[in-house]
DNA sequence: TGATTGACTAAGCGCTTGCTTACCATGGCT
DNA sequence: AGCCATGGTAAGCAAGCGCTTAGTCAATCA
């Protein structure tokens, strides 16, 4: 008996990474249930011991990769004080685009295969999205209300901000020339410099 | 006798835009040669009177698609005399932005499908690809030469600016509160902002 | 007028899909 | 020893897939 309430063997975590690997490169529906079984080393009825369907496996993926997101982002946040909206708007850019540089291909998952969800799953990422959006919208307006940074429409900003960071796992390959780092260091500087706090 | 050369009856262009619908809203491998022909309010085998196959109509949307932005960023650059790199930028993004929202779901088939065309169909997509970025990257170039333009690293700000109008693509709503020349006006403010021109 | 052409459809072919069934091997518990 | 839960497989089912075939029909042309 372990202490895990709920043991994860590693097969699960295989299909999981095959499945992640699969639907990034070749999209939900262009991945078959056979696919992700190959490349997980089992047979194709071996994935559905471990989970219900190929929708509820993006499911899961898709919840993960947010809760991630949405940890990453509160942390960021509150590791730097509430006095400083500068700051913390450096520090969540900067870490946001790391992440969905380093992370690329599961953010690719997690932002554009979300319409093969089914609607109830789908609303349940939505909330998760919204409150990534709820804490760097805070820090914006904090930040424009104190007077040190300056936007017309921080709700457009916000959006833009996060836009910019989930692109990064559109285009960035690992072959290229910029590290995860790279792209954030920069990212954070064309940030602070469109809410004019450079 | 028509003189036109290649006659592009109406049902070839009904097939199209039911293609790009579809393709849009479910993806390339989620969309079926039923569902597009039903669209079109055509049976199944019509489709292949007009089209060799679905990757075709694919490749068609996509090359029509790109040749469009290109021609749209070029004119833009070309609009603003080359004296004024500032003003050609924030022409570039402004229109760049609002052809992204104002025609959200083709941009969509343009920028989120590629991986489903052939290899041949997607290195022509990358040349024109190539293309806009080539133009982009020469403005703010010339505006950093100048220096009227301010960025550490103009390749990554380049992709960066791209980057920002294509996602838009994938957020825009028609129902949202903000038209595309909202967006397109705020982004040509944040895109001036990051490069030090505002 | 009779032949030809071009757009279209009903039917369906061969294959692949997501998923199920029936079965098997192993290892820990009583 | 006997049992059964766990995690796996081989085989295959029904449905759906991209695409083809064979043929219809209206408009065009010699």
């Amino acid at each position: 008996m372990s202490s895990d309430p709920e043991p994860l063997p590693d097969a699960r975590t295989r299909l999981a990474s095959a499945a992640l690997d699969a639907f990034a490169a070749k999209g939900f529906h262009g991945t078959t249930t056979r696919d992700i079984a190959a490349a997980a080393g089992m047979s194709p009825a071996a994935l559905y011991v471990h989970h219900p369907s190929k929708e509820a496996l993006l499911h899961e993926l898709a919840l993960v990769g947010h809760a991630q997101v949405l940890a990453l982002v509160e942390e960021a946040a509150v590791s730097v004080p509430e006095s400083d909206p500068v700051g913390q708007l450096a520090r969540v850019v900067e870490d946001f685009v790391r992440h969905h540089a380093r992370a690329h291909l599961g953010a690719r998952v997690v932002n554009y295969e979300l319409s093969a969800l089914t609607e109830d799953h789908l609303a349940e990422i939505q909330a998760i999205r919204h409150g990534i959006d709820v804490v760097v919208r805070g820090i914006i307006e904090r930040g424009v209300a104190a007077g040190v940074l300056h936007t017309p429409d921080p709700h457009m900003t916000t959006l833009a901000m996060l836009s910019l960071g989930i692109d990064v796992a559109r285009w960035y390959r690992e072959e290229g020339a910029w590290s995860p780092d790279d792209v954030a260091v920069h990212y954070r500087g064309l940030a602070l410099r469109m809410v004019g706090a450079a």
